[in-house]
DNA sequence: CATTACTTCGAACGTTCATTCTAACTCTTC
DNA sequence: GAAGAGTTAGAATGAACGTTCGAAGTAATG
């Protein structure tokens, strides 16, 4: 609270007329990271069908220097971490999950006809919501290579 | 430390005869993971070549499980959230990943005779890597059918 | 100008936590 | 069985942290 105070420039009570808790900061924060990649991923649906296999593949680079990115994954390790001891915090997370999954799912359906989408998008999410571990472990990764074949994965996966 | 206390049947004061302080307990818990993960891939040299292809793709299975585990995947997210905050425990992980990382590129060079086996080594750990996100955001999760999905991405990974 | 409402501060509080320390206890050795 | 070394407990310590609270400051209203 003393360190959020400093970077909000007032005193650490001061926040208090704002917020009720520091669960309620975390709470707001979690909920506009999950409103922020729920946007994103409405952008996925006005699409077309026969570009929309193309489209994955080429944001994928998009998605690795998001989910890489130094201020992005320390934040989404951290919610994690924080989802791991706050019940709170994991209900959103999974309640935010199962509807970003079904959004997703029923895309490969209706777009691509693919069968068991929900196992495809389960393995994609896998892997973006892996990124910041990789890079928390490699910081040197070399993200075009990377990015090179998880173009190739996304293909075999979105392929039926 | 308390809890550990509780947990090892001894006395707060007690576990300072054992570690030097809470930071060498999480040292060596993570040390002692390293190791056991090192002990894992070591496994992998041993298999021929023209049988570590298959291998690789029927291991995915007990990947999953692994690192779906509640325990592993529980101890590998607090682990990851302690690097972030433990310059120790950072240094710990990348050296032991920067290990593992040309232990398994090397196989997948060798073995499978494959070019720039970093890039695939990459996005190989970053699946299984992101596995314990993927089952504290959807607990539900089916196993089985992202197993199936995740050999078919193996072969592709790890096909010319 | 006076009164009221709102804003902001920062000290104080109570709790939690890792760590230290002393004293008691247990085993070994002569 | 006495002495000493190693072991264990648990209270004490001090720091860190989230939160509360009363007072001071500022703006709005009549």
């Amino acid at each position: 609270m003393a360190r959020i105070a400093e970077l909000a420039h007032m005193s650490a009570g001061h926040i208090y007329h704002y917020f009720e808790s520091k669960d309620a900061i975390i709470a707001a924060i979690v909920a506009r990271e999950c409103a922020m990649q729920a946007e994103g991923f409405a952008n996925f649906e006005a699409i077309p069908s026969e570009e929309l296999l193309q489209a994955l593949v080429e944001k994928a680079g998009e998605g690795v220097e998001m989910n890489t990115d130094p201020f992005q994954s320390v934040l989404n390790l951290e919610i994690a971490a924080e989802a791991q001891r706050n019940p709170a915090i994991a209900e959103m997370l999974r309640a935010h999950d199962t509807k970003v999954r079904s959004i997703f799912a029923a895309l490969l359906t209706t777009k691509l006809g693919l069968k068991d989408a929900e196992g495809r998008v389960e393995l994609l999410f896998t892997i973006f919501g892996g990124l910041p571990i990789r890079i928390l472990r490699n910081p040197g990764l070399d993200r075009d290579s990377l990015t090179a074949f998880l173009r190739k994965a996304i293909r075999s996966v979105l392929r039926d």
